[in-house]
DNA sequence: ATATAACCTGACCAAATGGTCAAATATTTT
DNA sequence: AAAATATTTGACCATTTGGTCAGGTTATAT
């Protein structure tokens, strides 16, 4: 009988299989993410996944058998993220209020999850050899409707006329994602130092102004 | 006496040592800049940069040495061009003439040399692990000059308050690296068909529109 | 022509890697 | 309590990898 089981029945607590189950498939997701936004799939190893989550490689292998396996689940759990930040822009009619919050959401995707930002970067960088089928449907559909969008503002004279609306949401993508993907440049741009919170909300509202006045709202 | 010698000597052409090296070192620097750019440092194999640059993979350490070193030897490559990129920033006083040229020279990189631009993204993703020393000296002082640059224009009321210069740079870095970077991606969005050089030069001049109203100026 | 130095490459090796498996332990069901 | 099911993990293996090296070829200096 091992310590740990000791321990728990004199409490009179056990982890049911399902919690178990659950609890190490987060710890592995996480830990994942961060060496997969470091070297990339091929470049990271179960067994730096495995130090990271402070399991046994077995057990990674366990749980997702493979590594491609588990990379394919961090980058649907990324997906997850990165829609919900893209419904924010069709939540509103007026540009300034549309393009402000999804500039909004995206700076705080980069804030609180860049290590998943960067596993994207990694992946597109690549060829997208996994993400194929998901950028050409659900995102193409997705940009589809938000071309229109902008194309409708262009129309109603709400704001300027910016060509091809690909290229506006390609410059507030990469703005706002190259605060999670180049952190690092950018702290050694900010003399060495992360920024701060309050650092951070000034950079994107700066982000927001810069947009806005893009397209000719005045912010 | 191998064929190649026959034939070279029937013509009485040789290749000088020196031209020799020089080639082959080109001709590894091209293949490891797209290997690299695929796959990053860790992710890529000396074999595959030798089939490539179809050569035999002892021809690769002959030349290079190492995996690492080869790999430094190409951001090398790419740090001069991208240098020479940022020098048109300070060829003009007047924030339009500087913004446009700067854009134009980085989107023309962007289009000239992807594999370059996705290899320093690669570098900078996983943390900058080989150009600490770069981006600490040489770009952190070339960043200072420009923010000065920007803080003046903002002064003699050139241009809007932008408020940290950083931000407007990053905007201007992001979108213009994202049509390397993320070339796939646009691809997909351009409904599957790269890029015409027409359609390069449309976008880029939409860019340019882009940053310049960005920051309060009439394209 | 001969010696010397540089180039070339197949064969080889030690270390690292993704993945397997059997045996042990823990939980749940009956 | 015993059987059944799920978790845990060290030992193991075939393959891949970065790198070496000896022996050959080619260019150049004398």
């Amino acid at each position: 009988m091992s310590n740990k089981k000791v321990l728990v029945q004199a409490r009179g607590i056990t982890r049911s299989k399902e919690r178990i189950r659950e609890e190490n498939e987060l710890i592995i997701l996480i830990a994942a993410e961060k060496v997969f936004a470091k070297h990339g799939l091929k470049g990271s190893t179960t067994k730096q996944i495995a130090d990271m989550a402070k399991l046994p490689k077995s057990n990674i292998h366990y749980y997702f058998h493979t590594k491609l396996n588990l990379y394919r689940c961090v980058l649907e759990s990324i997906l997850v993220d990165w829609m919900r930040a893209a419904d924010t822009f069709n939540k509103f009619d007026e540009p300034r209020e549309a393009l402000k919050y999804y500039v909004d959401a995206k700076m705080n995707l980069s804030r609180t999850r860049p290590f998943g930002s960067k596993v994207w970067a990694n992946e597109i960088i690549s060829g997208a050899p996994e993400m194929e089928e998901v950028l050409s449907s659900r995102l193409k559909q997705w940009v589809d409707t938000c071309v229109s969008s902008i194309n409708r503002w262009v129309e109603l004279k709400k704001i300027v006329n910016v060509g091809d609306a690909h290229t506006l949401l390609y410059m507030i993508w990469a703005t706002t994602q190259h605060y999670a993907d180049f952190d690092y440049q950018v702290m050694i741009l900010n003399n060495g130092k992360k920024l701060t919170d309050s650092e951070f909300e000034e950079k994107k509202q700066q982000v927001i102004d810069l947009v806005l006045r893009s397209v000719g709202l005045n912010p």
